[in-house]
DNA sequence: TACAATTTTGGAGTCACTGCAAGTTGGATA
DNA sequence: TATCCAACTTGCAGTGACTCCAAAATTGTA
């Protein structure tokens, strides 16, 4: 079955769409490109563009499932002996060797992440696709460990959030100006001691000195509900998340 | 220095409006309910509203302050050689027992939950008030260590991730139209096991038998790089979160 | 009572996004 | 090659959140 011109043009279209509204939102910001303004570009009707993307949002995180699919590929990936933890580190630590994209560490990178930071709309979006990795490797991890309680899900959340607080680390460091040959080696660190309270967990932290003379520990219980200056009557909310 | 007619009147225009757009809300769903209806029924303009919020969920997620809070009182509520996995488990059960709303444990917190799950806007927000709890607490915790290496956020984030789908899980099984009755026991089991991850690390999970005699493990590295799929030259992307 | 500071309101406008009916075009068929 | 169908594109007319502005209406004060 070849592929007719209908198809071509199609792709060729939707591909063109996409690229120049990347290079309007580069240039202008996402907020202040309107999807106006990108159809005239790309000489095609508003329609058009709502055709091929069903928000503006798909026109800037376009392949958004490549990302989402990365931490699959990389338990798939683990070598024998090798634990869930240890195939993160190894793979987080050789992007950053690299300087791949796949943690946002490539030249050019601060670029997409001002675009990104400088929209909510944009923020959420990643918030989002953070989901969606968290499930879609916990839902990997579920069918190959065939256990039903919550353990995958925890692990998988744990995990990306791990490499998702490190690349957050490497990024804030970039956006202040600092070259990577600077943040490198502090990333590094940073990195092997994040894995390692991955592999060991939180346990003892935090710990207050046991015997403090002074002030017993009052009982929290409902610690939040009752703040001083909250209303008199107890409103219900629900639905903490 | 009295409070003026001005003012209370301002607190109670600003109290009706919010119970009002709440009880629509509850009635017809967050997106089946504009904000020129939500001005009608208070009887009020449409601008006086957003006088008051300055978004239509803002109308909905008043008061979220108190729910991004509430982490850090309960750290501050450690009992002297209790750990901050430990105060959170402690406070997890303790609400767990009493049915409290703090963790969406209260009757009726199905409703919302609802309400919030079919609205991708309030979704939206949700995450985002995780983020801020993240956050806090990460401050909260870092000004008691004196540290300024990343530790402080990944147990932050760990702890509330855990709190989280924990949450999470008791809720699915609620609107599955289960009874409390049935699912707090299961609840507690989960609980108990995934602080018990959480205090001593995901370390071995998911290894691999060391010795499987067929099939040697691949270099990964550019795990999700090339995909098989994937386009052929290497549009180079960036801002990972 | 008159003046000043605040609120409230109406109106006009922008922008994302939807639904519909009328073109326009590519490809298969007679 | 003429014809016809289905898919693609477009214009047009909304809806709804949200903004800006200038004209009332209301409240506190001199």
């Amino acid at each position: 079955m070849e592929e007719g011109l209908r198809e071509r043009k199609k792709r060729e279209t939707r591909q063109r769409i996409a690229d120049i509204a990347m290079g309007l939102f580069m240039v202008k910001g996402f907020d202040n490109v309107t999807v106006a303004e990108v159809a005239r570009t790309a000489d095609v009707s508003v329609n058009t563009v709502f055709n091929y993307f069903s928000t503006k949002e798909d026109l800037f995180a376009d392949r958004q499932d490549v990302a989402v699919d990365h931490p699959v590929q990389v338990v798939r990936g683990r070598a024998p002996g090798e634990s869930v933890a240890a195939v993160f580190r190894r793979d987080f630590l050789d992007a950053l060797e690299t300087r791949h994209w796949r943690y946002g560490f490539n030249v050019g990178a601060d670029v997409f992440a001002k675009l990104v930071n400088d929209s909510p709309t944009l923020v959420a979006r990643m918030r989002e696709i953070h989901e969606l990795r968290e499930r879609s490797l916990a839902r990997a991890l579920a069918d190959e460990a065939e256990a039903d309680d919550l353990t995958p899900l925890l692990v998988a959340s744990q995990v990306l959030n791990t490499t998702r607080l490190l690349a957050d680390f490497a990024l804030r460091r970039t956006l202040a100006g600092e070259p990577w040959e600077s943040i490198a080696p502090d990333l590094r660190a940073q990195a092997e001691r994040a894995f390692d309270l991955l592999e060991s967990g939180i346990g003892g932290y935090g710990t207050r000195p046991p015997l403090t003379p002074a002030g017993s520990a009052p009982p929290l219980a409902v610690a939040g509900g009752e703040q001083p200056g909250a209303e008199p009557e107890d409103r219900e909310r629900g639905g903490e998340d």
